[in-house]
DNA sequence: CGATTTTCCGAAAACGTTTTCGATTAAGAT
DNA sequence: ATCTTAATCGAAAACGTTTTCGGAAAATCG
């Protein structure tokens, strides 16, 4: 591995001006910045990064911690991260906390050690206290979340409007005629569940339903298995429904097979609305009418974010943090009429 | 920050001896290692990596290649690569190709300028020469290639049979007595197309059914489309089709569409065998009979190997390239009989 | 031609570790 | 008491870069 004083010994000039030469710096003369070029090239020198990071106090990388990486939202949200940080210089280290508040503090705790010059985290269902993020900010270390987040922390964040989504795919229901809507809504963690059934039943009483908390089924695994047999469940229990906003694309497929099985005839019987738009949604059949969650974009917004952060910190600015809620869109496709 | 100086002088002692004492030397006593730890445990001591990367030339991280990110089965074997690196306290930078040659060169040498410990990738289609491996293998930075890899190449190797696996999967189409077995093959590039449709030509002329090349058909883009597109295609060039074994999981989802939406019965009238067994294969109905591609395992045993070469090489002991094959396994599901 | 400015270069310190090797002290042996 | 051995510690070099600061040489000016 060539390094800077083999340059200079090549030349016989200083390290000192050889590491002027390569950063351009205005006080060596164009001859030797080229001839220093030149020989640099020939050498196939690469800067030492280790040596680097350790003048530079910054390593140029990023960590992002995510719950799951085989999930088709969450690994749009790293192709969006990592294309991003690609363009700006910066590799991103990913680690999957697995839905674990102990695996996730962990992992913070390794990143810091390994002093990465910002975190992007969504957090896991089993967070629910916030000790080890307030750390991160403590230590100067620029943070921001996205997806999964906790409002009390001071931190940029990056989301949908998941209550405003909800009440777009449930008013979509009520306009096509739907009378007797249903929900399939998720856990008390993490609030994005909370705030998708908040829009459900918001939409309901804005057009005057009321609102049958038997209408409301609570799963927990949010799983394909789960989907089929609350749909199975649903059906015992009501025979009037013609509408059902479920929480998740995973879940609704489960109850649309469940429908599928039993003869049920979606959307002419009960028409069904996901939400997340995985690629799944787009090719089973009927094909599923969902709520689409920008992925790549949130990807792309968070570590923008981030990145801003990082500069603002090294020039001692005052950072304000932002809080970027991004549109979501209904998608219409064949499980509603 | 708190460096090992700084306990030094809290405790008036060397930073030497602190140093020692926290990497537990025998040359220093019981009571002062003891004391170190507990003060080093007080002021939140964390080794700055950046010096200890710089003395020891190790970084503890690997970077990953590959193709997309978003790909069900690529991002099992990310999975798989980031959990076992975590046991063993690497770190992984995960950076992707999108199938580009170009990219996939460039990103080589980003990693080797992060002096990453060790390289794990998955060959882009695009890429046909192999200059930029075989510099980083010049380099002496171990690098272990999975899934797409250049049979050429000197280095270890994780893939799956997909010779075998197509035989098989061609075998259970004729066990279940089919007679006319069409196949949609990939591109020319990579290997794994070519082996499948080997795998497919082989189980014909075993079980003395002649192979004609008009039941092949040759995809680029391996999308839903495609397989939409080519189903309706097939219907229309051959009529006698009672069996078909297609490349892709998604571009069976596509065919097995396009058969739904034609009213033609799978698998009464066509029975349909995929590749990958991605998630989606199992929700979709028909289910999809398919050949399991051990995404996480691959990516485990990928670790492994790197793992092993890279404290090998510390050993300076002479490395043999292992190339590790591991079994796939058909799964049975409604689109076959 | 002397004074002043500009241009160009290099010495040296610093970043925070790890590790070698020699020094000092304490303990044990004679 | 002296000598040998073991136990414990620290000085210093090294990893490869970046950057400050001062100095020498060259160019400009009056």
């Amino acid at each position: 591995m060539v390094t800077l004083k083999q340059i200079a010994e090549e030349l016989g000039i200083s390290i000192t001006t050889v590491s002027k030469a390569l950063k351009e710096y205005p006080d060596v003369s164009k001859k030797t910045r080229k001839l220093v070029r030149e020989t640099a090239a020939m050498l196939n020198y690469k800067p030492n990064s280790f040596a680097v990071n350790l003048r530079t106090k910054e390593s140029k990388t990023i960590g992002l911690i995510i719950p799951e990486i085989v999930h088709h939202f969450f690994s749009s949200v790293i192709k969006g991260i990592i294309s991003q940080a690609e363009k700006k210089g910066y590799l991103v280290i990913t680690l999957q906390s697995n839905e674990s508040y102990e695996l996730e503090k962990k992992q913070i705790d390794l990143l810091i050690s390994k002093r990465v010059d910002g975190i992007l985290i969504s957090l896991a269902n089993g967070t629910a206290d916030y000790k080890h993020i307030s750390e991160v900010l403590n230590q100067e270390t620029p943070l921001v979340m996205f997806d999964k987040i906790a409002k009390a922390i001071k931190c940029s964040k990056v989301t949908i409007d998941d209550r405003k989504a909800a009440y777009k795919a449930t008013q979509y229901l009520i306009d096509i005629g739907c009378k007797r809507i249903a929900h399939f809504r998720g856990p008390l963690l993490p609030q994005n569940s909370i705030d998708r059934f908040l829009g459900y039943k918001q939409a309901l009483t804005d057009n005057n339903i009321i609102y049958d908390p038997t209408l409301v089924y609570l799963l927990n695994k949010m799983s394909f298995d789960e989907g089929k047999f609350y749909a199975n469940q649903l059906l015992k229990d009501h025979n009037d429904v013609d509408g059902i906003f479920i929480n998740t694309d995973l879940v609704a497929i489960g109850a649309i097979s469940e429908f599928n099985n039993q003869g049920i005839k979606v959307p002419e019987q009960i028409n069904v609305i996901g939400f997340s738009n995985w690629f799944m949604a787009s090719v089973i059949s009927p094909s599923l009418t969902t709520i689409n969650q920008p992925g790549f974009e949130i990807g792309k917004k968070a570590f923008k974010l981030l990145y801003k952060e990082i500069k603002d910190r090294k020039k001692k600015k005052i950072i304000n943090y932002k809080n970027i809620v991004l549109e979501t869109d209904l998608i219409v496709r064949e499980s509603t009429v």
